[in-house]
DNA sequence: ATCCTCCCCTAC
DNA sequence: TAAGGTAGGGGAGGAT
């Protein structure tokens, strides 16, 4: 019964490169193909500038991209970084004293020099366009002003809502194109990575470009803008891959090689975004918990919004407009808390954007980052079968008629034929009617990782696969990727943000979310200036564009970037919700992927509009009560969702399905320690441990090719996860190798056909004192480099602290959570959800303003008002159970037999006793504890309403001191170490104490005990020191018990006598104890244990185990159990 | 009802 | 050639 083959929900897929290479995008290819040359080379070529060499400095309008643009294409050279050498004019609107000084020769103009020249058809002189005529500047303060024209803000539109487009003021984005020109048919430029060594696949000519790249590369290049960033260059050497640095040799890495692993790290995008995403989320988790707050970039921001007020007044408000900013300002000034105002920022192409930050010559290039080479050749590889992987990816895609179990191949191929014939009418493919084999011959199944906007006009995405771009977009230009440049950019892009705010939540390393509500109120600016300097500020530090969509919530704001895009920004104030949202498709909602979209599809619903016309009942009951509530509220741009303030980690994982072909077992054994000892250093770097091990496999699907379509990849593969759980958590890679080589041996596959292996390590516990602290801290890369203000204040000598250590320390982390707490500048990011609809609209009541309420849209209005009568406390949602649960569990080790051998090592975490101490209750089994020390559960679980402090759960350790007392009798364990001890039983003594609330102390003792011990043999260990709640090898609560019932049964075919008796005796103590409900569970759980794991040869013992405990009961009770009959049937149903 | 376990789904 | 990772939300269905 082991076996769950689940539903058959088909896999997901979304708009990754198998979509099209399935097939049925193929019809769209042409006529895209036509598309991208129309838009393709137009833009005859000036001379205007020519033998004119700039470079941009600041914050200009038009924007540094958009004046390279111009002086591309009318003969002039741009520089991305300030040369003096190579640089005639410096282009600038604003320049500090301390740039100009160094400027002092150079001829500084102001940007619309450029621009005039231009519309005049020729270069007009220079001098009249001086920024400072010597020394005195013409223009005072910011750039906004600098440029009387230039009113309006950099690039793009800044549209509103209604279209009011007029109001826009310029639109930087146009002239991009404008540079099209004929260059852009070159061949691929593509260069090789220095790191591919691949020997085999050599290959050839690509040192000139080599030089190319590396002299793009020029260090004098940042000169301007490296003082800006915080993260200096102490970060930029390190390593971007985990551990297993090394790699070098070696041809194409196949699992089994010992460096495969790290080979395949260093090189896979989606193990590095992955891995940024978590650092920055730890780096905004450190910004918001280290005292000091200084927001450096504000006065800026004041300066700006002081500006245009004086404008205004000056102007009396004849600037179109600036009645509406004026009364925007004005409410934000008085009632800051009131307009909630998210800002979402992501880069535009980001990858594409790095690596051509150093190249003009490409911007404006239909670019696409990939490590294919371009070429795509690859011979028919024996073993393969393309029909057969794309049909059933078609079928996938097309959601045929449910595959039941007919023959899906015979389907498959039905289909392949179909799709065939649509295709060829099409001629989508150069070559004619290419055969499917043909066609791979030029199809590169390298993805996409990110491609240019020209290359998007041509319906090129990321994650397409390079193949299939090439053929919609033939003159696609391929770079390689630049790890270390993604993560110099993304460190300066959160280091500008951070400069003004720390509510921030961290999407990954190209995108976050801001709540400018602080910063708004603050400083008066308006959504739209803060959003104009944080762009231009990142451009300048980076070269890069940043786009940003504004809004009053995180949907709207998401939403809001995508018209924003490519570098501009838009905002929708809530007034203009339901009108933004209505014609956007469903698909577009942050969460609504492909599977959901087509379940919405089913429903008849393609737009956010044909969604609300549904009521919450039916939505709910075709996607679930969550899901359906999120859709409900989403269609009408409402969701409460606060920024993320920082999530603790439930599992730590890695994986790797790709390249994986093992032709013995010996090789995946190996791979398997590989994966062990990743995940270990993961947890251990992580300052956790964990006590789940999930394995989880690709195995090659029955009927499918052995030779996948892509490369090494991992072809159509069924999935299967298996996992286990051990009583003592652990980061120790022989204790995972060990388990998880356990569960891959069950699994019995062939190890020729495994195509991906992953190891998981949940249900994690964070050890308080770790002494293990040799390991580095995570976070720390970020916060050393950041200056400590002078003061140190306490807050800070904690939060150093914690850096030096992990961040675990659970004093400190209690101390710096609260510190997060008092501010109450996220307040409304803690607050916990209500269920219902309408009231997951409300910001809260106290934010709610009358005035603000009568101006909304009707039927936002009316949500809110009834949200408002309507709302109760309720809470809930909120952390659907955090699971402290074990809590305690940790301490024991026991030093018995079985459970021993499951990690010798770990036996030094234990001593972490104290914290379980004071966990109280373990929230999984209320049941355990004593009537009398009920009260104690509570604590831990329903941790209210905010869950902010409570990062870490397990310890609350911050509890008082007495608190803890009480209960530590209770769960605690002390006798993790007492198995040495001597006493073989538990001695009637701990009854007694049990049963009397006082027994206290014993912190101390505890860890007092755990060094002395270590190992020592069997159960009879566990009692020990007096006071002890009953426990069973230092298990107490329901959960350790039975992990430890577990373990114990598993570890070996049949029962040791001594154990059995020891267990008899806990069961025995739990009576006398009056805790007969878990002496209930306890047996029943062990009967389903025997049936689960098919233990056949512990019958016996079972019910040796179930007589005795029925003894003491009716010694102690003058009753007996009420046992389920099953009981009788066991034999049967473990044969 | 609520919890737990095993997935699928989604995002970058 | 190619580098298809990773963590959390939440649904389905069974246990309690
Ligand atoms: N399937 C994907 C999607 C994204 N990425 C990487 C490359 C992207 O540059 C980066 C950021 O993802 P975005 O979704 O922000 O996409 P871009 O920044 O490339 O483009 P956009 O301008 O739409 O944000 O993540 C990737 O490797 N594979
Ligand atoms: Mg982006
Ligand atoms: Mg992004």
């Amino acid at each position: 019964m082991s076996s769950s083959s689940r539903g058959k929900r088909r896999k997901q897929m979304d708009k990754d490169g198998w979509e099209e290479w399935g097939g049925y995008m193929a019809a769209k290819i042409q006529k895209l193909k036509d598309q991208v040359k129309s838009d393709g080379n137009h833009g005859s070529k000036s001379h205007i500038f020519k033998g004119i060499s700039i470079f941009v400095n600041g914050y200009t309008n038009p924007s540094a991209a958009d004046i390279k643009q111009l002086i591309l294409k009318h003969g002039g050279v741009f520089h991305h970084y300030y040369r003096r050498e190579l640089v005639t004019h410096i282009i600038a609107s604003n320049l500090p004293n301390s740039k100009m000084a160094n400027l002092s020769d150079k001829k500084v103009c102001r940007p619309n020099w450029i621009t005039d020249s231009i519309e005049a058809g020729s270069l007009l002189p220079y001098q009249q366009y001086l920024l400072y005529n010597t020394q005195s500047k013409l223009q005072p303060g910011l750039q906004f002003k600098s440029d009387p024209k230039r009113t309006k803000t950099p690039e793009k539109q800044i549209t509103t809502v209604n279209g009011s487009k007029d109001n826009m003021v310029m639109d930087g984005t146009s002239t991009v194109l404008g540079t099209k020109s004929q260059g852009s048919h070159c061949s691929n430029l593509h260069m090789k990575e220095e790191n591919s060594v691949q020997d085999s696949f050599q290959v050839t000519a690509q040192s000139a470009k080599d030089s190319d790249r590396h002299a793009a590369g020029n260090p004098e290049a940042e000169i301007l803008e490296s003082s800006t960033s915080n993260f200096k260059q102490t970060f930029r050497n390190k390593k971007q891959s985990p551990k297993n640095t090394s790699a070098v040799f070696r041809g194409p890495a196949k699992a089994g090689d010992s460096n495969f692993l790290s080979e395949f790290y260093t090189h896979s995008r989606l193990h590095h975004l992955s891995t940024w995403g978590a650092e920055f989320r730890a780096y905004v988790n450190q910004l918001q918990q280290q005292g000091n707050h200084s927001y450096p970039g504000r006065d800026k921001l004041r300066e700006l919004a002081t500006q245009r007020l004086d404008k205004q007044s000056d102007l009396g408000g004849a600037k179109y407009k600036s009645k509406l900013n004026l009364k925007k300002t004005r409410l934000s000034l008085q009632d800051g808390k009131l307009q909630k105002v998210i800002m979402h920022i992501d880069m535009d192409c980001f990858f594409v954007s790095v690596g051509i930050r150093n190249r003009p010559e490409l911007v404006g290039k239909p670019i696409a980052v990939t490590h294919s080479r371009g070429v795509g050749i690859s011979k028919d590889r024996p073993g393969t079968d393309l029909a057969y992987e794309r049909a059933y990816y078609q079928n996938r895609v097309y959601q045929r008629k449910n595959n039941s179990k007919t023959n899906i191949q015979s389907l498959m191929y039905e289909d392949e034929l179909l799709d065939d014939c649509e295709h060829q009418s099409g001629d989508q493919f150069e070559k004619g009617s290419l055969l499917p084999t043909e066609q791979q011959a030029f199809h590169s199944m390298a993805e996409i990782a990110s491609c240019s906007y020209e290359a998007r006009k041509a319906g090129v995405h990321n994650g397409m696969f390079m193949g299939t771009a090439k053929q919609l977009c033939p003159d696609v230009i391929t770079i390689p990727y630049d790890f270390d440049g993604y993560n110099e950019v993304s460190k300066m892009l959160y280091d500008t943000v951070a400069k003004y705010t720390h509510d921030i939540e961290a999407v990954s390393c190209d995108e976050m979310l801001i709540d400018c509500t602080d910063v708004l109120a603050d400083t008066g600016a308006t959504p739209m200036e803060f959003a104009s300097l944080l762009r231009q500020e990142i451009h300048d530090g980076t070269r890069c564009n940043a786009s940003a969509g504004l809004g009053p919530n995180v949907l709207v704001a998401r939403l809001a970037t995508k018209v924003a895009k490519p570098n501009g920004q838009y905002y929708v104030s809530l007034d203009q919700v339901g009108e933004f949202i209505k014609d956007k498709s469903v698909r577009e909602i942050p969460g609504v992927g492909y599977s959901l979209n087509s379940k919405l599809l089913q429903l008849g619903v393609t737009t956010c509009a044909d969604m609300q016309n549904l009521p919450l009942n039916m939505l709910q009951k075709e996607l679930g009560p969550k899901t359906g509530q999120t859709m409900y509220n989403s269609c009408r741009g409402i969701d409460q969702r606060p920024i993320k303030v920082e999530k603790e980690r439930k599992s730590v994982s890695a994986e790797i399905n790709y390249g994986i072909r093992f032709t013995q077992e010996s090789a995946a054994d190996r791979f398997i320690k590989g994966l062990a000892e990743e995940v270990s250093s993961r947890l251990e770097r992580a300052g956790v441990k964990g006590k789940t091990i999930t394995l989880k496999v690709k195995v090659r699907k029955k009927g499918a090719p052995k030779e996948t379509a892509k490369f090494l990849g991992h072809g159509v593969c069924d999935n299967v996860a298996k996992s286990t759980t051990i009583a003592m958590a652990t980061d120790n890679p022989k204790v995972i190798t060990k388990e998880a080589l356990s569960l891959l041996h069950v699994l019995k596959f062939a190890p020729e056909d495994f195509r991906g292996m992953g190891l998981q390590i949940s249900r994690l516990e964070t050890p308080v004192n770790d002494k293990t602290q040799t390991s580095t801290p995570s976070i720390l890369q970020f916060t050393v480099i950041k200056p400590q203000p002078p003061q140190a204040t306490v807050n800070q000598s904690i939060q150093k602290l914690a850096e030096d250590k992990n961040e675990e320390n659970m004093l400190i982390e209690e101390k710096t959570s609260k510190l997060k707490l008092t501010p109450e500048k996220t307040p409304r990011s803690n607050r916990p959800r209500s269920d219902t609809i309408d009231e997951l609209m409300l910001p809260s009541p106290s934010q709610i303003d009358k005035v603000f309420l009568s101006e909304l849209p009707a039927d936002i209005r009316l949500q809110i008002e009834n949200a408002l009568k309507k709302r109760k406390c309720s809470s809930s949602n909120e952390a659907p159970s955090i699971k402290q649960h074990n809590v305690n569990v940790e301490s024991q080790k026991p030093g018995c037999s079985f459970w021993q051998s499951q990690s010798t090592t770990t036996s030094l975490e234990t001593d972490q006793s104290e914290k379980a101490t004071k966990k109280c209750a373990a929230l999984d089994e209320n049941i355990v504890a004593l009537p009398s020390f009920s009260q104690q559960k509570l604590s831990p679980i329903k941790r209210p309403p905010n869950k902010s402090p409570r990062k870490s759960p397990r310890k609350s350790p911050g509890k008082s001191p007495k608190y803890n007392k009480k209960q530590s009798p209770i769960f605690k364990v002390p006798q993790g170490k007492p198995r040495d001890r001597s006493n073989k039983n538990l001695s009637p003594k701990k009854l007694e104490f049990c049963t009397d609330h006082k027994h206290n102390e014993k912190v101390e003792e505890i860890k007092g005990n755990s060094n002395s011990n270590k190992q020592l043999p069997r159960l009879d260990t566990y009692a020990s020191a007096q006071p002890d709640p009953v426990n069973l090898a230092g298990a107490v609560t329901l959960t350790e018990v039975k992990t430890l019932m577990k373990d114990w049964i598993k570890s070996s075919p049949t029962p040791e006598e001594e154990d059995l008796t020891q267990f008899v005796q806990y069961l025995g103590e739990l009576v006398l104890d009056k805790n007969l409900e878990m002496v209930d569970l306890l047996i029943k759980y062990l009967y389903r244990l025997l049936v689960k794991e098919q233990a056949t040869a512990w019958w016996n013992g079972a019910m040796f185990i179930l007589q005795q405990t029925q003894d003491v009961m009716r010694a102690t009770h003058a009753a007996v159990l009420k046992v389920s009959e099953s009981w009788t049937n066991i034999p049967q149903q473990i044969c």
